[in-house]
DNA sequence: AACTATTTATAAGA
DNA sequence: TTCTTATAAATAGTT
């Protein structure tokens, strides 16, 4: 979305890897909170910047949601090592 | 984005949900992907929908974004009750 | 940080 | 659930 398409691969300059970082940051967060309204779901989300800075958000607390998913994985072993879903 | 635009509320209607969960969940998970190689950065995500059915993805693997999280929890308390950021 | 031209996501419908 | 398409929303490049 923008002035040009662009290709997704690592954005070398990093005073625009930065900016696109913040800019796609909040979308994602944006994107993770009108899920979780809409559709009644719990969601977290947690990021790192190449420069290590964390960055996350949970429609619960980012605490709750990571022991629910161990608490998940410890009853449900087949969700171990799930498939990444395709672009 | 769509026909029509909606209000960020719950969607009544559980097949409504249900679709709008399906098809936002994936378009979620291509934002975090993006934004992970875009920005070389780390991302995970984890979502449960109103079923209790967990979805998640990361740069990495769950495991290792979540230890990462709680080790920067333990080294920097400032970050334990994060603001959450506005849409 | 603000602005738009464009691309992308998606709501509704089939 | 998968495909289509009109429209809303996100964002790339620019200022």
């Amino acid at each position: 979305m923008g002035r040009g398409k662009i290709e997704i691969k690592k954005i070398e300059i990093l005073n625009s890897r930065q900016v696109t970082f913040s800019k796609r940051r909040n979308g994602l967060l944006k994107k993770a909170k009108e899920l979780s309204i809409l559709c009644d779901a719990e969601v977290g989300v947690i990021t790192f910047s190449s420069t290590g800075k964390v960055y996350q958000w949970s429609s619960t607390s980012v605490e709750h949601t990571l022991s629910r998913y161990n608490k998940g994985m410890e009853e449900d072993h087949s969700q171990e090592h799930p498939i990444n879903l395709q672009t």
